[in-house]
DNA sequence: CATACTGTGCCTATCGTATATACACAGTAT
DNA sequence: ATACTGTGTATATACGATAGGCACAGTATG
């Protein structure tokens, strides 16, 4: 599991944190397609957590379908295009980037206070 | 209890959009200071809620100096001037923002690909 | 002072989600 | 046959959100 960190103090689930950061490697192409997972109890026992977390974070990948699954062989990261794998990084920005703007217009913000908060802010969030 | 709408189906806890949709209309200063809010027994009553959840609103809102509350007689708006509101407001949106530019951030978009989708989405938001 | 409000604090109870452990079953590869 | 794999199920714990009830103390009004 390279590059994967769980933090149990975080205030999001185990699972969602590993989906969110396994769905972000696959999404940049930081993964090679029909690659192997690892294996869900070998997973589960390197990153300490239960079996069922491990399952849950897979089989919201495999909704996604950004990976697939064969029983008894073991996880795999789709087959997908460059272009398919930049539509569905779009879509789900677009997806989070619609709550994320209520939240601000809800608050009386204009537009152009939000493009200038992201041009004061995009530098600052170190990506990981 | 004007403008306030509660959905048990929500993701978020019942307290939280309570919190956000009176912070909301003070941030955008459409409560008169010292004007008093609903009785905790009362606001409960009429948004069907049990007097915790609503409890627990008002010291979120308390905590963040929106509000304050006298025991015996009540909870009233903060006597806040127009600059504080904004600077209220502001950190507010900041804060949010560096999380929502984390996430958009760690999927590999650039600033300008964000801001093209602001741009685009921001009118289809509809706040409310 | 009595009454009726107010906020506050505590106890109990229920429900759903997240998490964990254990076991059994079935598919796959060697 | 053996050792992997994913899948399913049963049980258990922990925690947060929610709800109802009760008691206490402060405040205002008569």
């Amino acid at each position: 599991m390279r590059g994967i960190s769980i933090s149990n103090k975080s205030n999001k689930p185990i699972y969602q944190q590993l989906f969110e950061q396994i769905s972000s490697q696959i999404l940049k192409g930081e993964l090679e397609s029909d690659f192997n997972l690892p294996a869900i109890r070998t997973a589960a026992k390197e990153l300490r957590i239960s079996i069922i977390t491990v399952k849950k974070a897979w089989e919201k990948l495999e909704r996604d379908g950004l990976i697939y699954s064969v029983a008894g062989k073991g996880c795999f990261i789709s087959d997908l295009s460059n272009n398919e794998l930049g539509n569905k990084r779009t879509n789900i920005i677009r997806k989070q980037m619609l709550k994320d703007l209520l939240f601000y217009k809800n608050l009386g913000i204009s537009e152009d206070e939000i493009i200038k908060l992201v041009k004061e802010l995009y530098s600052k969030v170190l990506s990981c």
